[in-house]
DNA sequence: ATGGCTGGGTCTCCCAGA
């Protein structure tokens, strides 16, 4: 089962691109981070037609997740029970007797923000719900964009990042705790090169310097992660004309 | 050098992203 995650940030600009990765690599499931599309303007016929079952969770302009997979999902959740959120970030659905759970963890912007607040807050409020989710599934697989960088050895200047957000010790404390439900990296599980980054600012040619953070993650249970094969960042992604900010990240699970 | 670039909406400026 080969299983991928992109933060496309806008699937309207980027759905030609998506098209594309299914003719070439045909995942089994596909999650998506900023689709930033109502519900009703989803390009369900395209991704329909290109042979794909849909959830989306959808708003205007901000955030937007969807999950796709080639066979039917079940127990579909779109919501964080306990948190009252407008921001559409999460897509979760049972396929193939697998959980899939798809999130696009707040930005929060900077340490004095509101916006890093809300951060810390859906993360409690998500971990809560994972919780009940790891027990219910054996084999639970968590990805998607979230804002955080795990290691130094993810952040391309640890010391310039020191302390500011998405690298935060708080940030990082609550995915640690994400973790410590039971879950693994699944880059982590392989030999992988120094420096590799799964997101890279548009400006100051921050790409082809590699001047990046791996934030785009991954996270398997231990019988999903026992049935791990691969993992790996696709750098074309990135370096496509007209590229989200963001590189795909993929895995691939014996069944 | 707190800039730069990209997408979307309020639409040629502003907000947000990371």
């Amino acid at each position: 089962m080969k299983v991928v995650s992109w933060n496309v940030n806008s699937l309207r600009v980027r759905l030609p691109q998506v098209l594309q990765l299914i003719q070439q690599a045909s995942p089994d499931v596909i999650a998506l981070q900023e689709t930033k599309l109502q519900n009703q303007d989803f390009p369900r016929d395209e991704l329909e037609s290109a042979g794909y079952r849909l959830v989306f969770n959808g708003q205007r302009t901000y955030n937007g997740v969807a999950l796709m997979s080639r066979t039917e999902p079940a127990d579909i959740i779109t919501d964080i029970p306990g948190l009252d959120d407008p921001q559409r970030r999460l897509a979760g659905a049972t396929i193939d007797g697998i959980r899939f759970i798809n999130v696009y963890v707040p930005n929060g912007q900077a340490l004095d923000s509101d916006k890093y607040q809300y951060k810390l807050r859906w993360l409690e409020a998500f971990t809560d719900l994972l919780s009940e989710e790891m027990a219910a599934h054996k084999k639970l697989l968590l990805m998607g964009d979230f804002n955080i960088a795990p290691e130094d050895q993810d952040v391309y200047d640890p010391a310039a990042w020191q302390g500011q957000v998405l690298v935060s010790d708080a940030e990082r404390r609550a995915l640690k705790k994400i973790m410590a439900l039971g879950l693994q990296d699944t880059f982590r599980l392989f030999p992988q090169e120094d420096s590799r980054f799964s997101w890279w600012d548009y400006r100051a040619g921050a790409f082809p310097r590699n001047r990046g953070l791996r934030i785009d993650l991954m996270l398997a249970s231990a019988e999903m992660a026992e049935l791990c094969q691969a993992a790996d960042i696709d750098m074309d992604s990135r370096g496509h004309d007209r590229p989200s900010d963001h590189a795909l990240i993929s895995a691939d699970f014996s069944s």
